[in-house]
DNA sequence: ACTAATATGTTGCACATCCTAACAAATTCG
DNA sequence: CGAATTTGTTAGGATGTGCAACATATTAGT
């Protein structure tokens, strides 16, 4: 039961049946292709006769394609149908601290060429005639390409998805930067831009996998230098009234805790961030006295782990202690958005033989109720390329999308 | 954007469009009326021809009725449009601890006499057949009253609002009660149940006062013996895979903090529910080691506002640590939630200004961005029986909800 | 090889709704 | 008393779904 937003409402036209029914037709080919129109009107409850006209205009449009014929025992065989996803490609970019990434895909998110990356220019001017120029030139090396459906960018920070602009990235030491125009000065493109954690969990959701059809709301979690976090409810990402919705990295596990980067005490950032597990194993707050740069440089979280794997002890208590404090702080997720599955993503993911018990214990100490004990939690490695697959997501999944009514 | 539920899909039959505006049509009658037909369509932007069908329809049905006309300075004037709230009442109960309440309204939530109350019977059974009893002959008592279009019954416990099953509510100590079917046997009406601080949120948000059109996502916290929490998400209440979505109660602020009635530790809930305040007044754990029956029965929370008003410093002591950890609490909330409004009822609100600047400095000091320190706090006063208003809006609300589409 | 059965995809007409423009009704102002 | 103005209605066109009949393509059985 959804209040009708009487400030910002649609009426239905003329046109909004054909709408609706074309964004549902569309995922439906989108998650299930190849599809018959037999079969769409099967899925959809509708008949046969509708479909063909729905279907005969995507097709007249060039959204969608018809391909072989499927095989059936008897009667006529069906003539399968598919998103059009070569014609246009879709470029994604994640701007994190050290390096920036550049993906090209087709319009269902599948990569068209290898990953680039190159090193993040500390100037965000600089960085975003860098990106732009590269942009250019990678599309002008594939001349097989025709158009570009857009550019997703994500960044590790607070973002206004509406100006696109990076309001405030810590990490990066950013603030109030427009990436949008700029980068649409210098290509031409759609451009749109979302935080990190969001756009990971908006791809988790579109991903068009067999599971495409688990739905429910969800959550991503990311945990790396700092702690993103994205959630999805009711099929749509949660900003909130300033664009901090989801900043569950700063809810506190003990506010007389140890200090946080944002400032503030004992958030779960603190406690589970790989800083904090590897001051866990240094044996002081490294977020107050950071490692010298050669230090740092040398010694990582993935060597933290590797050392736990290899029988260092110190090294395993911090990556437990970790696990502990994740399960803590996912079990304030859950009895707060109390989401279906949550996504989990992360170096420390790598190690998480050494420290499911700990996560998982932690979380049923202080979940609410027995059942939400063995909410789904789902892993996704790096490879991957969560954050990327976000940045396409942005551009791809809008055309998708139910259409806003009412 | 929405990603379209593949499991749970709407097809836009031909009907539906008539559906959207009629529904859109309705919800701008309840909260503008009395109103045009003329002005209906200037804010729905369709042609007045549109409109005078669609109202036609909707006077031969008698959901809406006309009603005098209005003035204007030139030209023919308008008839009156209302909701025909008149015709069917509303039944609203709050079972609490203590006391069970009942209240009948119209249609648009007004109330139509006296809220009724009886103690709380202990044996789940035994009250719900004196519930059904009580209304019944309420009902018989005024004959001027048609017919009932359904009770809404709110409870301090988690609920599966679709076979109207109360899961478990600690404090009344009841656990999988079925309120529905029996009540629906004893009445015959249509019964709805919810857990109470959702119902308040929904109240919130459909409440026909002069802002009803501020939108945006809003929480609602209600302190008393625990801490009840509903958050409305896109105009939606958010419930969860397991029914404990919004139960930011028992977030911690501090995991190593005072036992929670929960069995955790440092729940929010241990620190600002009444019990946490005069457990501080006490210096001991109210949880742990309760007052004997008849010392909790002579002095509870408003005594202990009334004797910090007068100048008992260990009263006000006690009451601005809660101020100050209510403040810590709704930090979270703004950071995991971050919504417009957040609306705050409970004992303790009659006491605000002794505790407002604490609430605020606590709230501000955890807050991720300087725009979200003033996010805006309501206080909803006990006066106006926000519980009671959601178990009505339970019922009369879905009339005015958007249509589920796509 | 022919027919029956069956599944896919198409055509045409009925029905519902919005869209537009013209019209009727009611009121004010000069 | 007529022009201007606003409200509300009527009628026909445009665009969509709903349904039934039909054309098309294929398999199984005789």
């Amino acid at each position: 039961m959804r209040k009708i937003n009487q400030k910002n409402f649609r009426i239905a036209r003329r046109g909004i049946s054909r709408e609706i029914n074309r964004r549902i037709a569309l995922d439906l080919v989108r998650t299930h292709q190849p599809i018959s129109r037999a079969d769409l009107a099967r899925m959809m409850n509708m008949h046969r006769a509708s479909i063909t006209l729905l279907v005969n205009e995507l097709l007249a449009e060039g959204v969608i394609v018809e391909g072989g014929t499927g095989e059936s025992h008897r009667g006529r065989k069906p003539t399968f149908l598919y998103i059009n996803a070569r014609e246009q490609c879709v470029v994604g970019v994640d701007i994190r601290y050290t390096r920036t990434y550049i993906t090209v895909t087709d319009l269902l998110g599948k990569q068209l060429m290898d990953i680039q990356s190159f090193p993040t220019e500390r100037d965000p001017e600089r960085l975003v005639a860098e990106l732009g120029a590269r942009i250019k030139s990678i599309l002008s090396d594939h001349r097989e390409i025709d158009s570009c459906a857009g550019v997703g960018v994500v960044v590790p920070g607070m973002v206004d998805r509406v100006t696109g602009t990076l309001l405030n990235a810590p990490t990066l030491g950013w603030r109030d930067v427009n990436l949008r125009d700029p980068l649409y000065a210098a290509t031409g493109f759609l451009v749109h831009v979302e935080n990190s954690g969001r756009a990971c969990a908006l791809a988790q959701v579109w991903a068009a996998r067999g599971e495409a059809t688990t739905f429910g709301d969800v959550v991503f979690v990311s945990v790396s230098d700092g702690v993103g976090v994205g959630v999805v409810v009711n099929g749509e990402l949660l900003h909130g009234r300033h664009n901090i919705a989801g900043e569950f990295g700063h809810v506190p596990l003990n506010i007389d805790g140890p200090r946080c980067s944002c400032g503030s005490r004992g958030c779960w950032e603190a406690y589970i961030s790989n800083i904090a597990t590897l001051s866990r194993y240094y044996g002081r707050n490294l977020v107050e006295a950071p490692l010298a740069s050669t230090e740092a440089a040398t010694f990582d979280i993935n060597d933290l782990i590797a050392r736990a794997r290899v029988g260092d002890q110190k090294a395993l208590d911090a990556l437990q202690a970790t696990g502990q404090y994740l399960g803590l702080g996912l079990a304030s997720i859950i009895n707060s958005i109390d989401p279906a599955r949550v996504y989990i993503s992360g170096e420390i993911t790598s190690a998480w033989e050494l420290i499911e018990s700990q996560v998982r214990e932690a979380l049923a100490s202080r979940v609410l109720v027995a059942a939400a004990k063995g909410t789904e939690l789902q892993l996704v490695p790096a490879g991957e390329y969560p954050r990327l697959q976000g940045a396409v997501a942005l551009v791809t999944a809008p055309a998708f999308a139910a259409p806003k009514v009412a």
